[in-house]
DNA sequence: GTGAAAGCGCTAACAG
DNA sequence: CTGTTAGCGCTTTCAC
């Protein structure tokens, strides 16, 4: 046990030949001659031979290692979207490195801390609810690349944004051909991305002439139950509610159920996402379609630029969404 | 840009002490001057300084980087666990490593090549379907401690079980008690505590004088789903049926909801794991609860005592599970 | 094409 | 308690 990986020295020594070459040859550098590379490829299987990374990046300074940070681990949609990267990372020759603990207070910064001490090549950060302040942070001391909305007050960080916009439109002119007027909204918490789902919602609402009626809560299941106590406790109940994310439209699914109001006959419900559970027969939940796979190639590539320093001027990337139609959304029973 | 990192070179030198000293100061080691501690502690902190871990690596020639290999990320419980995990690793001073990316084949070799290539202290292995074979070798490579049941067959890795046994035989009992005869059961793949849930299923309605009537698909809801129908095409269909997973159990619940059949009326079931979508109204299902907390603090323990070499004869560990009952599960119509 | 040699930033003996 | 020094494994000029 006193050596069990052998090194650069080890294959060069075994193939006769000079470590610069045999570091050149295993990189695949250009000033190789082909048998040579060959020989040298053939001995460094033989002993088994793997680059010590660390070596690598001391020497580079730097490794190409890339955190995901996942914003809620909880969410079926930030893992869906982290495994995406993930590949996407893999494929153009990084090594992500996912963190799941992010649920304590401070632990991003911690997270980012560890990150620098790896000397890794960069950071993507997925949909964080983290101050506008704490994201600058992280972006000056290493390359990031955010995924959702992000206040437009903040140019400097490159951003992956869905249209969030143009997503709640969709929904409100499905939900208004239905028929519906009085439809509520349930927002998220802290993440930008809630907030301009909320602002939309507004927004449409002002434009049909029609009295926003919403609340604010966190983007998870429980929060979506308590929304619907509240919105029914009033003497006008909404005939449909948009929930800010699925996890949020799936809580309210669950209260709705559980106070006897049947959904669409009662009440439409539609979310945000579109989560593989969403698609579930007990749910069937009209949503808004994410591309993940769309998403996390952008991210790639902007991390790759800003890395490479090529970063174009275009520091943000809007995405489309797409509506999916389901059985929780109907015409309202009036 | 030219130097983006301060280097233990540059605290040593601002605070007027040799390296030497420096490291030691910073690492907390014994043979420093209190005041001297504090001093360059203080230095350090103004000038930014981060150690790197590349270079502390190279010269300790292994890492604190540990992998978390989770077997399926679509799986809440096995995020959750992965969660615990991390909390725990972090804790002991490892830094965590968790893999999303595990779904394509051959992805745990290359995951473990990377690992390895980093000179990773070890790896948790999350209940992955790997063949025992597989993961003998990596055992082999690098401390590596298993989540999930493992065929006795295989001494060598250090196992982290749940009793499967004693948590199939709960369950058994508290539809024995409700009075069903007619318990089916769908297992799930490759995973060996899948096996071990389908085979103490077998046991136990043997010792019944009952007739074993199982099928065996994958850990999730659309095998769940088409299981229902399979079961249900007999003209002997089940008053009851056990799944050997919650994610099974939620697509259970879904079809037979589909088909119009009421749980627990016409049909109770019971899963294993108690995710959190589990305890939601609209499924309330009947479950298994693991405790993942513990899981977590003894694998990391057990990794850390491989690592010292410290490793005691009791390389299988095995955590109870508790019965939780919930609405799924009732007395037969008849 | 190929090789010799100079470090990357840090820890761990070894001396004082 | 403190400082000097020798590498850890690798990439990279710079010669040949």
């Amino acid at each position: 046990m006193t050596k069990p990986f052998s090194t650069l020295i080890d294959v060069a020594r075994a193939a006769g030949k000079s470590v610069a070459q045999t570091s050149r040859a295993l990189r695949g550098d250009p000033g190789v001659r082909p048998e040579t590379r060959e020989h040298i490829a053939k001995v460094a299987a033989q002993l088994g031979y793997r680059p010590n990374l660390a070596a690598r990046s001391l020497v580079s300074s730097q490794s190409s290692i890339v955190g995901i940070l996942i914003g809620d681990p909880n969410n079926p949609f930030h893992i869906e979207l982290a495994q995406c990267i993930d590949r996407a990372l893999l494929a153009a020759g990084f090594e992500p490195m996912t963190t799941l603990s992010l649920s304590e207070p401070g632990s991003a910064t911690n997270e980012v801390e560890r990150l620098l001490r790896l000397r890794a090549a960069g950071v993507i950060l997925l949909a964080n609810s983290l101050t506008a302040k704490a994201i600058d942070d992280i972006a000056q001391s290493l390359p990031c690349v955010y995924l959702g909305s992000l206040r437009v007050s903040h140019p400097q960080v490159t951003a992956i944004t869905v249209d969030d916009k143009s997503g709640v439109r969709q929904a409100m002119e499905h939900l208004f051909a239905l028929g519906h007027t009085r439809i509520a909204h349930l927002g998220g918490g802290a993440e930008a991305s809630a907030r301009e789902r909320t602002k939309a919602y507004c927004e449409v609402m002002k434009e049909a002439g029609l009295e926003p009626n919403y609340l604010r809560g966190t983007h998870d299941a429980a929060s979506g139950r308590c929304g619907v106590d509240m919105l029914f406790a009033s003497e006008q109940p909404p005939t449909a509610i948009l929930a800010s994310n699925d996890l949020l439209a799936l809580g309210i699914l669950d209260r709705l159920r559980g106070m006897g109001l049947a959904v669409p006959e009662d009440v439409s419900v539609v979310g945000f996402d579109d989560i593989p559970h969403a698609g579930n027969s007990v749910f069937s939940l009209t949503t808004l379609r994410q591309d993940t796979q769309a998403q996390a190639q952008v991210a790639v590539q902007a991390l790759q630029e800003i890395i490479d320093d090529t970063a174009k001027r275009t520091r943000r990337h809007v995405l489309p969404v797409e509506l999916v139609t389901r059985q929780s959304s109907g015409p309202p029973k009036t």
